[in-house]
DNA sequence: GAGAGACTACTCGGATACAGTCTGTCCGAGTAAATCCGG
DNA sequence: CCGGATTTACTCGGACAGACTGTATCCGAGTAGTCTCTC
């Protein structure tokens, strides 16, 4: 059980649409050759990011994407349920329905009344993973980026991202 | 991004198995049609488990699993790891280093000192998730069931595995 | 009645098959900026 | 010099293929109880 290639690109893909002027746009192509991924993969991952209105595209040429709204107001999570899903990461199928001692009629004992307590104890964690990552916005890369990297390369890297 | 179906019949197995009498062993048939689960995968399942000493085993008829050790000192990060492996949900392929930007020989950028701080945030989340499966322990869930399901079935389900 | 051997029921592990998802590529349609061209 | 047509560069969406994983089944080898058969 393991996280899609696609959450890590487009968290990287995030940080660097946080770290640009407000308002720029970044072409797929851009953000492609910048990760060394391949360009019609991502492009994928960015649809995600669109659809879950994260992110604002425009066609034409100078088109791309750029953030849809401040970066501290998107989290970890936003970006991660965009291109992963929002379901939780386990799934009851109430087995325990299959206990031959329990009568056909006996619905009601496995009823949405009584969650199954082993299904409650994996909620709680997913919810748990959950919570961290609602807590940690985009921004907090930035900053931890922009505190670690020498200023001349953190320069360069902003600079190859705009036009002329 | 989804846990095995294994995972919850695991789980499902290790209740039943902590409920019953200690040291009775428990086939997998009997497990499997308890469950309604297809036997031979199942079986599978409860390998695992057995592989990672949470259960052991006896061959030849009366055989089965019964648990290696105290149902309170099994939790279910014991299990689903036991199953789903014990690797992090998310791995971090540094992506960062691909940066044009940076010097060939800057790899010490991006060494292990400072580690990138997209998949430290992924990690933190991967262990608050573990944390609350590692503080629940099998025993927890008997415990609920045994207050929850009405007296007779309960009995019923116990004397269902129990030969005679 | 006792002991040896055959039998049975189970676990264990490997081999195999199938479906679904992940990864990656290709292409056509639509769009907006830039360029070109004719008046 | 200006306005309309063409070109260009991008997004978007669908179709498709290959690899990997999850799900499921089957079978043979090994083992421990049970049964049978012989003395």
């Amino acid at each position: 059980m393991q996280l899609k290639n696609q959450v890590e690109w487009a968290l990287h893909c995030c940080t660097i649409l946080a770290a640009l002027p407000d308002g720029q746009y970044v072409s797929t192509k851009a953000l492609a050759e910048f990760h060394r991924v391949p360009k019609e993969y991502l492009s994928k991952a960015l649809q995600a990011l669109s659809q879950a209105e994260l992110v604002e595209s425009t066609l034409g040429p100078t088109g791309g994407y750029r953030l849809a709204r401040a970066a501290d107001k998107i989290t970890f999570l936003d970006v991660v349920e965009a291109v992963e899903g929002k379901g939780p990461n386990f799934v009851c199928t109430e087995i325990r329905a299959n206990n031959p001692c329990l009568p056909a009629g006996a619905k009601s004992l496995v009823s949405k009344a009584r969650p199954c307590g082993i299904a409650s104890v994996m909620y709680r964690a997913d919810r748990a993973w959950r919570d961290v990552l609602a807590q940690t916005p985009i921004s907090s890369i930035v900053s931890t980026l922009e505190r670690d990297l020498p200023p001349k390369f953190w320069r360069e890297t902003l600079d190859w991202f705009s036009p002329d």
